[in-house]
DNA sequence: ATTATCTATAGATCTATAGATAATGC
DNA sequence: ATTATCTATAGATCTATAGATAATGC
């Protein structure tokens, strides 16, 4: 029954894996450690081995949850390098992300439970969350230490674009929806101060 | 052991008060029925003479914490009628909200949670929802019917505001969350047609 | 007679632990 | 000899139901 320690390593990023698709499509409560384990094809048993807690598992797939998205965001800017911000609202605020909550934004599909989870979890999120203002601070060409609101406008970018999806899938009307997701694209691109340079480009 | 039927009336009411307090603060998955008839000064037992299930409960809750919450934008944007924008996004977007997770805003606490939840807990947010939209339309002068984006300023304005909450709750460092709420609240000030006249007034 | 609430419990599930097993690593 | 995983289980909790109780409502 053992594996090697090659073997293990990987079955543990697997559950890491799982659980951060897993918590996002269905809550850091909607899930058991049995399903968990099950869906990494393992048993509840070796969970204990690999992971202090659960809650170690939470802040485990937060952070691979958070790095995951991160990696899209980056991968979709660079598909169109001269409009990075028109590239990741259109990757971000449309309507299969509004479905597909597994492999999503982690605080669209957890920000209301992670207010609930302990430091540990916490920090998973401000970590990621200090890498998306970065990434947006340099596409809208945000000077990092101009005054007391250093990136305001990328927070309320993300800000913005975060609320949109909630609330996006949040109701039942599909239309009301769609135009959450449109308004908050009109709100951010209209923001930036290279939204008329690159307005060309969009059209 | 049996009461009138206005106090069983009264006593249904206050399950719903206090669970809609309760799942604000703990999630839906968060707080047992145990725990939220104890809440209400019952017990368990008493629980289906009142509600189908839990599922019905959660529906009825989530309908009271809206209206609970509309009630009082209403009363914060009553406070200043010359300017009920800047009063709500006072009220909103401050840190006594950030912590005051049960009396506090049902889609910021409850909105991730809401995407995993039926119909019946979708239409009590929808509902919620469009009157947020309505006030908002109202006090930033948006014609309801003028074009093909309806309320589009006053959507974009609650996601920014919604979206500004869950993150200022989802990260450890307090200084961050109130430059998220900060941030949010220059955004939403400033893409208000009203903010110039108003600004005397908030100065 | 009806019924709102109570105590008690069924049956499922949850996290975590214990001990057995069998393959690895020395 | 060590250990990753397995089966099994402890003990707590969850939703929901059953039957008893006692006050209401007719």
């Amino acid at each position: 029954m053992r594996v090697s320690r090659l073997q293990a390593e990987e079955n543990r990023q697997t559950v890491i894996n799982v659980a951060s698709r897993l918590f996002r499509e269905r809550g850091f409560d909607g899930i058991g450690l049995k399903d968990l384990m099950k869906g990494a094809g393992l048993t509840q048993g070796a969970f204990y081995k690999q992971f202090a807690s659960k809650n170690d598992l939470v802040a485990q797939a937060s952070k691979r949850a958070l790095d995951s998205a991160l990696h899209r965001w980056s991968a979709a800017a660079a598909e169109r390098p001269q409009d990075p911000l028109g590239a990741v609202t259109d990757f971000y605020l449309n309507m299969g992300h509004c479905a597909e909550r597994a492999d999503g934004c982690p605080v669209v599909a957890l920000g209301s439970d992670v207010a609930r989870q302990d430091a540990d979890v916490k920090a998973a999120f401000e970590a990621g969350i200090k890498e998306y203002l970065a990434l947006l601070s340099g596409w809208i060409g945000e000077s990092e230490a101009d005054g007391d609101e250093p990136e305001g406008k990328a927070m309320a970018m993300l800000s913005t674009m975060v609320g949109a999806m909630v609330l996006s899938r949040a109701v039942n009307d599909e239309q009301l929806s769609k135009q959450f997701l449109q308004a908050a694209a009109d709100s951010v691109l209209a923001a930036s101060p290279a939204s008329n340079a690159a307005q060309g480009s969009r059209q």
